[in-house]
DNA sequence: TATGAATGAGGCTTCATTCAT
DNA sequence: AATGAATGAAGCCTCATTCAT
């Protein structure tokens, strides 16, 4: 036990100053965030953030990456190859939905992140691997003809772009996003990309 | 000369000031842009700032009130209730577009203010009326069965956040948005709100 | 009459802003009242503060003297030698309790000037003169042993200090300086006074 | 003394900046007396004043009540219950013109902060208590009938008003404020307070 | 006389980061 | 691993004063 609490005790301190970094930063944003705040909200003492982190930038790009392979493989939740790539496609869109309107913090944070020319991001290999999936179900619909010939990129953009916009439109109060809806919505972007 | 140099003499520094705020903010960000450096930029005193804009708060939503009622029109130049639902459509894609190309600081400003809980954005009349075109078209479109039966701002979404998307991957050099690839996207767009 | 516009136009400014620097000062302190403010509530432009006054310094300084020597002479108004020493001395006490009930404003700054250091207070030949009448009062009162053998200043304080401290608490609301009230007061003072 | 520099080691910056504030404030006032310089003046940096305390004002504050706490607590050294109550009168007196002399700061920044409609005093209990024995001094002089029957605060103020008043005149240098004068003095004001 | 835009120094305060303990 | 006092640079803003008109 002694040990567990060892090494969860270290983890368990970065753990919540990257979670008080995520809920500060998503509702007051990067600047009037301080890491005498973060480090109060996270119950530790702002020393101790250097002991884990190099600066506050190495922390929030830390934080970037975590949130958005999470994100990543939220989506992918449920992804495999022998469903239908209407399947795929359709279930990823849901998964999307339903991991935004669950933790609409890591939402905000990725936009802003993604937004701001502060913070320059850089993506590793686990990036790659995890985004592979996607590709794959592009790839696959363009060989057997029924996607558009698009880059996978576009086809990506084209596929995907509204459903970050409408769960803004939900979080704004301007919409409501309700399961008819979000189907609607993604069965629309199926016939985008949709040859 | 006389004349001009009196009239825009008064709003001369005003505007210089807007200017270098968007330059600086685009490529710099919210923070990390001190005033002290707008007004470098502007050529202008620091003080001067204030005297126009009753802090560096208002500045920010002054200018993001312009650059977004600018980019709305610029999105409905040429448009026309005379053209068919698919010309205005399509048009307001590729005026996006150029638009977004020629005035890239504009666009990434507009991005990094609307995902950032930094400055809350209050929008008046004027934005009300700019808007009215393209409820007018969504509208429209299922009023005669065109569109699906969805809400405009959903069908907005639909149709038009993957411009915005793609102009950051050209922006980014992923991709290369040529007059090819917008028409395509364009038209993949039409396909989602299509009925 | 054009004439009496042309030296009452000059005059007049020069009061509006005296008296706006009064009132503002009074309830705001030397600092937080800045020149723009007071040309503001004075109806003037900044800069004209300048052509009546060199500095905010001077214009302070000349508002002090003229206040100083206002509060002076209401507390002399009936001042005569013929009325016995008791007569004058609870004259100066209701004169002076009335003036400051009546122009709170002008006490509350006198006090503030002479206890601040920001401000040396210069005094020239008419103060001397104006004050006269007291240094008049006390000296005849000990010559004719009817006062305390005290230097002058000091029976001047031992019989007045005690009116501005009175007047104060009326002010903060501890006491209610009524008629009855303020002739013990005199009546108390003149026995610090009296041999 | 290891002991010592560790209890006194918490707070030695925060006297160093009040005991700074002092100095500075009752020689310069409140503005011309910037942050800047009392830190510098402390041998502190700027930033840890704001770890002490939350704005100037606030220090200012701090140091007001302090200040007056000191001094009422040094006008009723060897004050007790089982001396006359003319002994207790002049020996306030006394204390007070001693204190006043010896830390001549401690009055002038009291009389510039009381007379500054910049900064509000809130006082607390701890006041109420210290001041008790002054109205146990003037109630209990009037159930005797000795002194007028006045409200406590008006025997107050005709009692001590020109203690302050003749201690600012020493220290302008107008008069000399030796033992023989304050006795004659105290005496006078007992006669004001005496029926 | 009069205006008010303009300047620029300086004030208060915040905050990322360090370091003695 | 942990604390939090301490630093000092830098940011936003104010304001006395000047000057072109």
């Amino acid at each position: 036990m002694s040990d567990r609490t060892a090494v969860e005790g270290v983890s368990d301190k970065r753990t919540a100053i990257l979670e008080a970094t995520l809920d500060l930063i998503s509702e007051r944003g990067f600047h009037n965030t301080p890491v005498s705040l973060i480090a109060r909200t996270a119950g530790v003492s702002a020393g101790i953030v250097y002991h884990y982190f190099s600066s506050k930038e190495e922390l929030i790009n830390e934080l970037y990456r975590g949130v958005k392979l999470e994100t990543i493989r939220a989506m992918l939740a449920d992804y495999a190859r022998d469903l239908s790539l209407q399947e795929r496609f359709l279930g990823i869109w849901s998964n999307y939905v339903q991991f935004s309107l669950n933790q609409p913090t890591k939402g905000l944070f990725l936009e802003q992140f993604e937004n701001s020319p502060y913070i320059k991001h850089v993506m590793g290999e686990d990036f790659v691997q995890a985004l592979a999936p996607f590709f794959d179900l592009f790839e696959q619909g363009m060989d057997e003809g029924v996607f558009k010939p698009l880059p996978p990129v576009v086809l990506f953009d084209l596929g995907f772009s509204a459903a970050s916009s409408l769960v803004k439109r939900h979080v704004a109060g301007v919409v409501v996003l309700d399961d008819e809806l979000v189907q609607a919505a993604a069965n629309a972007c199926w016939d985008a990309v949709l040859r």
